[in-house]
DNA sequence: ATAAATAGAACTAATACAGTACTGATTAGA
DNA sequence: TCTAATCAGTACTGTATTAGTTCTATTTAT
């Protein structure tokens, strides 16, 4: 049900390794290793993230990537958003949107706003910090069967 | 960003014509004519939620489909997850599943579940009935720009 | 009997995703 | 100043998924 591309998973654990990192800048090469992710997505990824503002770059050697402000201050709403493109949630959602230019199309019907904003929220609740720390306050049954879900799992290496 | 398909938005669509009518059993084709939707794909999205026990069918002439319980006993979850297939979400949400068989694969992060929780209880939290009233409480912008999101909109003929 | 309806499976074309490859720009350090 | 490391951006491709169709069988009211 309700997926996410594997982009926006990888996003999720690329973010949580760099807030553990706490201001050292990684370059992409080092993270890729240490997930096993292949490279190229990695630094693609990396690089969405930083156009969108959550990360900052620094290029050359000894360069990297480090968060552009606190973990607390970044939601998984802002890392999804980021890596999956400009989306009618945030945009509608938010109340610098107010002139909205497709208004004929909006008639689609009323209830999808409302699902968009709940999930939205469940979304932002949730911090990249709170993410980064790994004991899950409740034991978690999870597993990666049938398909690809939101769980993100769709084989990826583990 | 997070997308659900298009056979689960025409879901919610058909769901709440049908909670409009109120126990009167609608043909696929009835249906069909009155969201101006393909009626192969009505057909086999109402066969699935007839699967899914959220309808009640009634086979032959003036046969049709009504909801199996009450509007407000029925949830964007139960919808969404019965056109979506069995998903990872509930399996591993509800307390029913606590004999996971591929526990090896749930380390993957243990921030996932506290997601997927985060959605569904979302998606829970809104019934067929609520989604059944035209009228939405807030004044809602909301438009079918860029890309296949949530919205669901992605060029539904409209 | 017949027409209206659902049940179910199998098939196809289009689209989107995941991942790769390549070229260019910037910077630290030798 | 040269070089290697690193980010920036774009374009491409194979595969998987989705959207939608088609066909056949089954049930039932009239």
């Amino acid at each position: 049900m309700i997926r996410i591309t594997r982009e926006a998973d990888y996003g999720i654990v690329l973010m949580t390794c760099l807030a553990r990192a706490d201001g050292q800048p990684c370059s992409a090469a080092a993270l890729a290793r240490q997930r096993r992710l292949p490279l190229p997505m990695v630094s693609k990824i990396l690089k969405a993230l930083a156009r969108a503002g959550l990360l900052n770059s620094q290029r050359g050697a000894q360069g990297g990537y480090h968060l552009a402000r606190p973990a607390a201050h970044i939601s998984a709403a802002d890392i999804i958003g980021a890596l999956e493109g400009p989306l009618a949630i945030t945009e509608c959602s938010t109340d610098m949107h107010d002139g909205c230019s497709r208004q004929e199309h909006c008639e689609v019907s009323s209830h999808w706003p409302r699902i968009n904003q709940a999930i939205y929220a469940a979304l932002q609740s949730i911090s990249l910090e709170e993410m980064s720390h790994p004991d899950s306050p409740r034991p978690l049954h999870f597993h990666s069967s049938q398909r690809t879900a939101i769980a993100g799992i769709a084989g990826r290496p583990v």
